[in-house]
RNA sequence: GGGUCCAUAGUUCAAUGGAUAAAACAAUCGGCUUCGGACCGGUAGUUGGGGGUUCGAGUCCUCCUGGACCCGCCA
């Protein structure tokens, strides 16, 4: 029986049915000197018209005879307006550590109906190859998609990739004039990064000869008109972004279910908006453009320029649109950087006002700018900080920590498990910060696995596994008991119960960094057990439970480096 | 000018409106006759400012200060 539950329902009883409901009883969790669960009286001083001390004391009397009847709830106190429940430790370790054992992982997410779940991340530009902001970018959307496929929804993941418009113009002329028609191959570069180079190389000379703007506009539109000589070099060096783009995501082992290309569908979303106009949705101008009022703080905004032309917003109008009829999704999730707020706020307004009813389904996951400890990044001046470089840099370091440790490693596995922990490190590093701020990213930081980190996190799995692997061979026979439980196995339990409460939060809120903090804090009391409580030289029955309890650990642990698309190593 | 967001320890950052504001890094002192030292323990230090709402505010409202982003017929 749940001890939650009893509770709750003797609060009612003392309360009064008339003034509370027995969903309305909220119960905490206090800190451990406060008790097992806590119910704040404050609520009630108004009904009763007391104060929430004297309430909590009359309450606890009126408790008495239930309470006898629940021999496992050993002592109710009033402290300061709250009432305290001290459970009796023996059978809250043993029935929480049970029921945990037997949940199966997404058991939760059995109950639910499965939805369809669109997220989009990172729609790159095919200027320039990746850097750290798209890596947040990258990480959250796939965190979110994870999260959610934890919960047996299914998800499918869409990439935009921005392969046209002035921006690949610059790439590309730049490459025409100062390239020297040479291929990546021959210049030994990252296909991306070779690109990316011609990219900060137009800036630099831009700079001093303010016409070449004039150029890769008018190169703009001899890709819009179909130039063959133009289409030619657009498609050779799309190809090289794209690839290496590739490569990337490859190593970072992020798939895509889908990729949509800006230069397929930039033309569309025309029609949308000329239904409007006939509608009488939208406002034709003088000029012949046409635009919509959204008054209050969105103001006005242009659909169709003069020209007939489609704008950015246009194009995400169809392409919204589109997945809908592509996937007919349940929810639809945009991880994109926060300043583009306005835009995502004026598109999902324009959806809801054409009538689409799933606008209310697509939301806007908004997070903040990756900076550097130097200042803002710019990729036009090239104070960035790229992505395969970082990964290089990282992968490297702890190839070396890793060596040290294990010389004698065979090069394929310090291989793949050096990768793994450099991804690690600079996911946590990037999804344990509340998304809507603003990171200051320090590779110093990034570099150090100790502490507040990804490979804390694999380490203290490893630890777990190790541990149980050097069981396995004595077979244990006996049955737990929860007798003599030391503090930090009640410690222990109480915060492995917590996991479904926080997958669940970090669902509904999409909170990735909530799954992020909770497995570092669930690691750090994992660490604090082992040091004080032993198993291998634990009496039998005290071993059996301290068992369960690592493979409870273990189960969980797994489960939330999952979510946030970290690789838990068997061995570290 | 208008809008959105942010401000917590030297630094990087936590805290469903609840009790004593949690950590990590850096600093410093300690712990392997011990299931893996990428570990554990000790010391020290914090809610930008003024009002307000509330039994209770780091959290909500308001003003101020400081910072970021947006308000393109660029994407």
């Amino acid at each position: 029986m749940d001890f939650e539950e009893k509770i709750k329902e003797a609060i009612v009883k003392a309360v009064g049915p008339a003034n509370i409901k027995k969903e309305e009883v909220f119960l905490e969790k206090p800190k451990e000197n406060f008790g097992d669960y806590a119910f704040p009286c404050f609520p009630l001083a108004k009904i009763f018209k007391k104060n929430p001390h004297d309430i909590a004391r009359e309450l606890i009397e009126k408790m008495e005879k239930d309470l006898k009847k629940t021999p496992e709830i050993e002592k109710v106190e009033a402290v300061a307006g709250y009432l305290n429940f001290f459970i009796d430790k023996e059978k809250l370790i043993g029935t929480t550590l049970n029921s945990l054992s037997k949940k199966i992982p997404a058991k939760k997410g059995m109950k639910e109906k499965k939805e369809t779940i669109l997220v989009e991340s990172p729609g790159p530009n095919t200027n320039k190859p990746l850097h750290v902001g798209h890596l947040r970018n990258l990480f959250i959307g796939d965190s979110i998609a994870r999260i959610f496929q934890f919960f047996g929804n299914k998800v499918v993941r869409v990439d935009v990739i921005n392969d046209r418009g002035i921006h690949v113009c610059k790439s590309m002329l730049a490459y025409q004039k100062w390239g020297d028609n040479k291929t990546p191959e021959q210049a030994k570069r990252k296909s991306d990064h070779f690109v990316g180079d011609f990219y900060v190389l137009f800036s630099q000379k831009s700079k001093q000869n303010p016409k070449l703007e004039e150029e890769a506009q008018e190169m703009l539109k001899k890709w819009e008109q179909g130039d063959k000589e133009t289409i030619d070099l657009w498609k050779k060096m799309n190809k090289w972004a794209i690839d290496g783009m590739k490569q990337t995501y490859a190593l970072l082992n992020f798939k895509h279910d889908r990729q949509y290309f800006e230069s397929e569908t930039y033309k569309q979303g025309k029609e949308i908006v000329l239904n409007g106009v006939k509608k009488g949705i939208f406002k034709k101008n003088e000029d012949s453009s046409v635009g919509i009022d959204l008054g209050g703080e969105l103001g006005e905004k242009i659909l169709l320029r003069q020209d007939g032309t489609t704008v950015y917003i246009t194009q995400d109008l169809y392409m919204a649109k589109k997945r809908y009829e592509d996937y007919k999704f349940n929810k639809m999730f945009y991880v994109v950087a926060s300043e583009q707020n306005y835009h995502f706020k004026v598109l999902f307004k324009i959806l809801d006002i054409l009538g689409y009813k799933w606008s209310k389904e697509c939301f806007h996951i908004s997070y903040g700018m990756v900076n550097l400890p130097s200042g803002k990044m710019k990729s036009r001046e090239g104070t960035i900080i790229d992505a395969d470089d970082l990964i290089r840099e990282i992968k490297e370091d702890s190839k070396q920590e890793l060596k040290k440790r294990y010389p004698e490693l065979n090069e394929k596995d310090l291989d793949s498990r050096s990768l793994a922990i450099a991804l690690s490190a600079i996911k946590f590093a990037l999804l344990k910060v509340d998304l809507k701020k603003d990171i200051l990213f320090n590779k110093e930081e990034a570099l150090d696995f100790e502490g507040f980190s990804g490979p804390y996190l694999q380490y203290s799995y490893a630890r777990a596994r190790s541990i149980l692997s050097k069981l396995k061979k004595s077979k244990v026979t006996s049955r737990s008991s929860f007798k003599d439980l030391d503090e930090q196995e009640i410690i222990f339990v109480k915060k492995l119960a917590d996991f479904s409460n926080t997958a669940e939060r970090a669902k509904n809120e999409i909170k990735p960094d909530l799954i992020a903090l909770y497995a570092y804090e669930l690691a750090q009391i994992f660490n604090n057990f082992y040091h004080n409580c032993p198993v291998i030289k634990a009496e039998k029955t005290e071993q059996a439970r301290r068992i369960e309890m690592i493979h409870s650990f273990s189960k969980t642990m797994k489960n939330c480096l999952d979510m946030l698309g970290i690789v838990a190593l068997e061995e570290m």
